[in-house]
DNA sequence: GGAACGTTTCGGCGCGGGCCGAAGTGTTCC
DNA sequence: GGAACACTTCGGCCCGCGCCGAAACGTTCC
């Protein structure tokens, strides 16, 4: 565990796995210029970071890619940052960027923000899950009628929101619905952050599916 | 969330928090033995695990008694070590120690270890709980049977056993039957450590129960 | 009061590791 | 083939911090 802990405990490596947390594959160079470090100092400390099992490489070409090494890397990461709690933001610009992160964003392949909290009333109003965010069985029938296809993942997991400091919807259903918000356009990410926002033809369709307000 | 991570990568300040995963107090002294540094040291480690809100103390004349600052950093750090996984037991003593410890064991307040999971598949034959670890409706009614009283925390939550590889029951209602069983006697501490035992009362007890194979 | 004990503060030592730049390898494009 | 580019390896610098022992402080017990 303490090898582990080492890992994240590091500036650069921790900024590394917070970019990750978008879900997406990025380059050596991308998370290096995002960290603000020499690429050999980034080179080093993926490899690190790939030996300890966090991440996952890719290489094609002359790029290496890599990306966290699954659902659980993300659940780790995400409950180490919901205990740490947020930190107040630096500056303006630094200030919007998080507003538009509380309002609405991804963790990993699920909703997170006021937006993942709105989703977790949704359901629970609709009685899909419960109050401690396990599936009911009628909800297991709403989650088929969407394509929900039950895996050996587990399908559904508190996850701890570490910007509304209540558990959200993780687990195999947060995944699905969040796929399927963003295949019919509901959901939008604003620029290639991690925030996203609600668009007119989503809260259209949360409203039919009885999700909205 | 680096921060975090920096207080647990260290040797000494990790195996201060193994410790106490046994949920119970230790002092300063115990714990500076218990991981093989002088007293000075424990100190300064100990002081920065209360500043950072992992551990709690409860000052009496002149100890200083420390434990873990509640269930949700006994899930972290559960979390994290189920990641690193299990590591090769060095040596005929610390083999047997782990032995027993993989046979069952305290996870903070509820069990683990196979006898974690023994009572996770008897649950779940008895309907109590669903594949995934979440409480039934007939669960919760059978739990109030045995004196559960539902408060803020969760009822139930999955717990990655670091020993089986397999989730656990851990929660309100994890901790509920751990302390139900200590207290009629049906499971046992060996020595002072973590590892328990389910005795003779306790076997019949769990067949009354419903829960045996 | 005095001795024993648990704990804390401080000074100083030494090691681990994060950083960079320079040089080298492999890939892509012209 | 040659240039541009992504990445890696290596050497060297330096800061952070974990460790201890000595000394001080507070509590307990006789």
């Amino acid at each position: 565990m303490e090898a582990l802990a080492a890992l994240l405990a590091d500036r650069t490596r921790a900024a590394f796995c917070q970019a990750l947390m978008d879900g997406r594959a990025w380059t050596a160079t991308e998370l290096a210029t995002h960290a603000r470090v020499a690429p050999s100092t980034a080179s080093e400390h993926l490899t690190r970071l790939i030996e300890g099992g966090l991440l996952v490489e890719h290489r094609q070409g002359r790029h290496r890619y890599v990306s966290l090494a699954g659902p659980h890397v993300a659940e780790l990461l995400e409950a180490m940052t919901a205990f740490a709690g947020p930190k107040p933001a630096r500056g303006l610009r630094a200030a919007s960027a998080s507003e538009a992160m509380a309002r609405g964003r991804t963790c990993y392949d699920h909703l997170a923000g006021r937006l993942g909290i709105a989703l977790k009333s949704g359901l629970l109003e609709l009685g899909v899950v419960t109050a401690d965010l396990a599936i009911t069985s009628s909800g297991l029938v709403w989650l088929k009628e969407l394509g929900f296809e039950p895996s050996k993942r587990q399908v559904s997991r508190a996850c701890l929101d570490w910007t509304e400091r209540v558990p959200h919807l993780a687990g195999a259903a947060g995944a699905h619905l969040c796929q399927v918000f963003f295949e019919r356009g509901w959901v939008r990410r604003i620029g290639t952050t991690r925030a996203v926002v609600l668009t007119p033809a989503g809260e259209l369709g949360w409203r039919e599916l009885g999700l909205a307000d």
